[in-house]
RNA sequence: GGACAGUUAGCUCAGUGGUAGAGCAUCGCCUUCACACGGCGGGGGUCACAGGUUCAAGCCCUGUACUGUCCA
């Protein structure tokens, strides 16, 4: 064994073996524990995010295991429809080679699958090397030959049981993209625009008198959508707006159209907004949808697919992108003074408009929110066009056939799930999250115009008729199509979460009972991120109580989001990410600056990327191992908190693998396994027979009770980061500091039984201990278990498939915690007076105890050796209560006082300085607490126990002091 | 506008009623035979603010401020 740990060494060694062992499949008849992991989009690489919410699975995946479970994760990976089609697109366009147009859907397909193939593999190496304990023999992917049935079985089912319906609505369509969305892929932003403000004169030269007693013969609507005015069907106004309510009922002649269109009267109207009349365009705007359906408006649609200006308008608009289209709009308004409703067009001396100017009243600034798509960025259309949708809302089926609609059949199963406590979140306070989008849900539009995808199984005839079912020939059987009737199949496909809503059953076989589905569903957990929660989660939850009526998972752990260091989102734009194993192998500066500033979509952004990466990690990122990057993610996993990634943190999780290693190697050195200047292994002595436990040995052993029982509770709770802190508290500040240490001089000494019970002892200790960390790091708890579990006697295979230790309560010791709490105050104090009276740490010094209590007196005989040997001490000798104490620097332990003789070389100010201080604390505490208990309040409110400690204190804290004020004058005195 | 979360040591964070903790950073001493990716010791916090409940509040309640996220 080499001084220091080498993590890659072990990492691809152990990867390999536990693969090909079989290790990570499901066994054993122990009861049925399941993750199915949230499959990653097959779009390029693994990003921290996926390295930490990995690391919680594998964690849990091998705890159970060892705990005894029959246990799964389920790995596989996501298509990710429009995702993966605009990188490919990307991609194709950066090599220069043809585009998806000039491809056409069969060969730009074949380009995607291509890619799939790189990504997945490059997926799965990834999550190989993390140690991921997944079974691969399962591997999923959304677009597989066996969970595309199930896609198709389940849209069909839907369908059939009245569910599913197709209709011509207004959606989110995406101009860039050419496809409609979901209303969750879309994004509002809030950005500068304008509200313009412009007249509409009235029909048949109507007029009226306004509150300011103008007669006005136009009323003026505001808009933040000028270009859309070409589509008005309608001027709306509040029934109970004073202003207008004698308009309701006559027309407007809509500019530029030259259309007379009515004014109608609409509660949905805001009179304080704008004017109180908006012009209506129920193509082109939800609001204005709801409202033309109520009214009965026609719907006239102005817009292409690509967002420009169609021909249903006037000629001079036909073919204008709507932004040159919405400038034209308002120019032509502006320039309009042929209207008897016109405004004199005039300018400044400067030349600019003054308005009111021809039709347009007035321009003023506007904050207002922005639809964007999620993907493309793109500013988003209301578009007029035929989607599939799953209701979710009706009371009764859509078809008017008997039987539930989307309300009762679907939305409700899923909030009665979290509701009735069938599903847990962890944290909890995301279930209000969950019912809050749940309870204002709409229908759900999963049709998408994308070529990557599962390919929606609908037929048209010629005559536009459709047909629903599994492939073309059980349509044609179903409904009696001859072949010769020509069907031609939908050209669109499913959203992606339309396929992975099945997740956690068709990977299991659905809709085929198999075995595996009777078994492994629902599964334990699922474990994610709150961004997805109505995306997949809810959506999951439906699927899983309408088809197999009960819930997916138990158990919902939502993690934080990985964030950088100044607790920024990581996304490739920002050129903030890092690629996990960039920390597990290390990256010098310019390769990551390289890395993060290439391909990038906006070039520009290079040079800032260059410097935050200079300013973040100046000398690159160490390499750390896998190890260390797991144990970091799970110490950062406190609930319901983001994880900001700190490298040092990283760092410092390294060095503790390298406690590890070498607090091994001691131990292995000890039992004479391992030569200490070769290296080699050898052969060790025996532990086998009689032994003697030390109070050290009972203590260790206590202690690891302890620690056995939190590690069981941290993992039911989820507390991944206190399970971190107790494994890492207990090996370094507990075995390796202090336990060790007492070895050493039972190791030096003859008594064989003590020395034996030592050895078996340390031995037996880290070997259970390497079995509590294995969830949590598994390769070097691999690597050093297989040297250390002969000696436990142990001869299973791989730690992987050892029991996970238990606590047993008969062994924990109070006693023995108690002696070395002692031990560890005596070296305290001798350590002090080391430290700050430059005593170097080397140089053996005697010690005076006065002040013993009995049990002082008998743990000093009991402990002389230990704490002569640790603390290096010369002598031990105890003064009786008439002996004169030479001049000496003070330590105290409750009462008693360690001093330590100076013979001369005192420090008199030094050692006045360090009394007063210790004695300045101690008043101050002292003051407080006598104030406490002098507190009739306390003493008649406070709990009799609660009132005892504080005396005791108090007592305890009186005699400290008075002994701290003697050895002050004694030292004054000199 | 509504909802949720956060605000504790220089930094990143634990701490669900009984005198504030860890890691990193920092200062001093030490290359002592497991480990300098180490050991020993030290310094550092009016727990965002204001009220309230309680014998007792970082913790419970109310309000305010700021930060972040989600929804409208």
């Amino acid at each position: 064994m080499d001084k220091t740990f080498d993590p890659s060494r072990v990492e691809a060694q152990w990867c390999q073996t536990w693969e090909a062992d079989g290790c990570y499949q499901p066994s054993g008849s122990g009861k049925p524990y399941s993750i199915m992991i949230p499959p990653p989009n097959v779009t390029g690489t693994l990003h921290m995010g996926h390295a930490f919410q990995h690391t919680v699975m594998d964690a849990l995946t091998r705890y159970h295991r060892m705990a005894g479970f029959d246990t799964l994760w389920q790995p596989g990976t996501d298509h990710a429809g429009i995702a993966t089609q605009m990188v490919v697109e990307r991609n194709l366009k950066l090599a220069g080679e043809p585009s998806r147009a000039e491809l056409g859907r069969e060969k730009f397909l074949d380009k995607v699958w291509e890619w799939k193939k790189y990504s997945a593999g490059t997926i799965s190496q990834q999550i190989r090397r993390m140690g991921s304990s997944v079974d691969w023999s399962r591997e999923a992917f959304t677009m597989d030959p066996a969970y595309s049935k199930a896609v198709v079985e389940h849209f069909v089912r839907l369908h059939e049981d009245g569910l599913i319906y197709r209709g011509k609505r207004l959606v989110n369509w995406d101009p860039v993209l050419q496809t409609a969305i979901s209303d969750l892929e879309v994004v509002q932003e809030e950005e500068n625009g304008k509200l313009w403000h412009f007249r509409y004169p009235l029909a048949n030269g109507a007029t009226y008198v306004n509150a300011e007693g103008e007669t006005l013969n136009y009323i003026v609507v505001a808009t933040t959508r000028p270009e859309t005015m070409l589509g008005d069907t309608a001027v709306a106004v509040h029934p109970e707006d004073e202003r207008y309510q004698h308009l309701v009922g006559k027309t407007v002649m809509l500019p530029l159209c030259n259309r007379e269109i009515p004014i109608v009267a609409d509660d949905y109207v805001d009179p304080a907004f704008g004017t109180g009349c908006v012009k209506i365009t129920p193509a082109h705007d939800f609001n204005d949808y709801a409202l033309g359906q109520r009214h009965k408006l026609p719907l006239i649609n102005v817009l292409t697919k690509a967002a420009a200006i169609n021909d249903d308008v006037p000629e001079p608009y036909r073919g204008l992108d709507r932004v040159l289209a919405r400038k034209k709009v308002v120019a032509d308004l502006e320039a309009l003074a042929d209207s008897t409703a016109s405004a004199p067009i005039t300018s400044t001396e400067e030349g600019k408009p003054v308005y009111p100017r021809g039709l347009v009243d007035k321009i003023v600034d506007h904050k207002l929110k922005v639809p964007r798509g999620d993907r493309s960025g793109a500013v988003l259309e209301p578009y007029l066009t035929d989607q599939w949708f799953v209701d979710l809302i009706r009371e009764t089926r859509h078809d008017g056939q008997p039987g539930n609609g989307g309300l009762r059949a679907i939305t409700k199963p899923a909030i009665d799930a979290v509701e009735s406590g069938r599903i847990r979140f962890v944290p909890d306070n995301w279930k209000t999250t969950y019912f809050h989008w749940l309870n204002n849900i709409q229908d759900w539009c999963i049709s998408r115009q994308l070529w990557w995808g599962h390919r929606i199984p609908a037929w048209y005839d010629g005559a536009g008729q459709v047909y629903v079912g599994r492939d073309e020939a059980e349509v044609r059987a179903k409904h009696g199509l001859a072949a010769s009737v020509p069907l031609k199949q939908d050209e669109d496909v499913f959203d992606t979460w339309f396929s992975s809503d099945i997740w956690p059953m068709a990977t299991l076989g659905w809709p085929e009972n198999t075995e595996s589905l009777k078994k492994y569903y629902p599964s334990s957990v699922l474990v994610t991120g709150f961004d997805i929660i109505f995306f997949w989660v809810a959506r999951m939850v439906m699927m899983g109580q309408y088809f197999q009526q009960d819930v997916p998972f138990k158990d919902v752990f939502i993690t934080g989001l990985v964030r950088d260091p100044e607790g920024n989102k990581m996304s490739k734009s920002k050129g903030n990410v890092l690629d996990p194993l960039d920390v597990v192998d290390g990256i010098t500066l310019d390769a990551l600056i390289a890395k993060r500033t290439t391909g990038l979509m906006n070039p520009a952004t290079a040079p800032k990327i260059e410097a935050k990466t200079r300013k973040d990690y100046p000398k690159g990122i160490e390499a750390v191992g896998v190890d260390a990057l797991r144990f970091t993610f799970a110490a950062l996993a406190t609930n319901g908190r983001d994880v900001r990634f700190d490298a040092a943190r990283a760092e410092g999780y390294r060095n503790f693998c390298n406690k590890i290693w070498n607090a091994s190697r001691f131990v292995l050195i000890n039992v004479g396994a391992l030569d200490a200047e070769t290296g080699e292994a050898t052969a060790a002595v025996s532990l086998d027979g009689e032994v003697t436990l030390s109070t050290a040995d009972r203590w260790i052993i206590s202690r690891l009770q302890k620690l056995e029982a939190e590690a069981a509770a941290h993992f039911e709770a989820y507390r991944f980061d206190l399970l971190a802190a107790s494994l890492y508290q207990f090996i370094w500040n507990e075995y390796c500091d202090w336990y060790l240490e007492l070895t050493k001089p039972v190791m030096q000494g003859s008594d064989e039984l003590a020395k034996r019970g030592a050895r078996r002892t340390l031995v037996r200790v880290l070997e259970v201990w390497l079995r509590l960390l294995h969830p949590i790091m598994p390769f070097i708890t691999e690597e050093i278990w297989q040297k250390v579990a002969p000696l436990a006697q142990k001869t299973g295979k791989t730690i992987m498939l050892e029991p996970y230790p238990v606590a047993n309560p008969e062994r924990i010791d109070e006693a023995a915690e108690a002696d070395v709490e002692w031990l560890k105050g005596f070296m305290l104090g001798v350590r002090q007076i080391r430290g700050e009276m430059d005593i170097p740490p080397g140089k053996p010094v005697p010690v005076l105890i006065q002040n013993t209590s009995a049990a002082d007196a008998e743990r000093i005989a009991r402990f002389e050796s230990s704490v002569s040997f640790l603390a290096r001490l010369e002598s031990i000798r105890v003064l009786g209560a008439a002996d004169e104490a030479p001049q000496s620097a003070t330590a105290l332990l409750g009462s008693m006082k360690i001093l330590v003789p100076m013979a001369g070389l005192i420090d008199k100010a030094a050692e006045l300085a360090r009394l007063a201080k210790l004695k300045a604390k101690l008043e101050n505490d002292l003051k407080m607490n006598e104030a406490r208990l002098a507190s009739d309040k306390f003493v008649n409110g406070a709990p009799a126990a609660v009132i005892d400690k504080e005396r005791a204190r108090v007592a305890q804290q009186k005699a400290e002091l008075a002994t701290l004020s003697e050895q002050e004058a004694r030292i004054s005195a000199l």
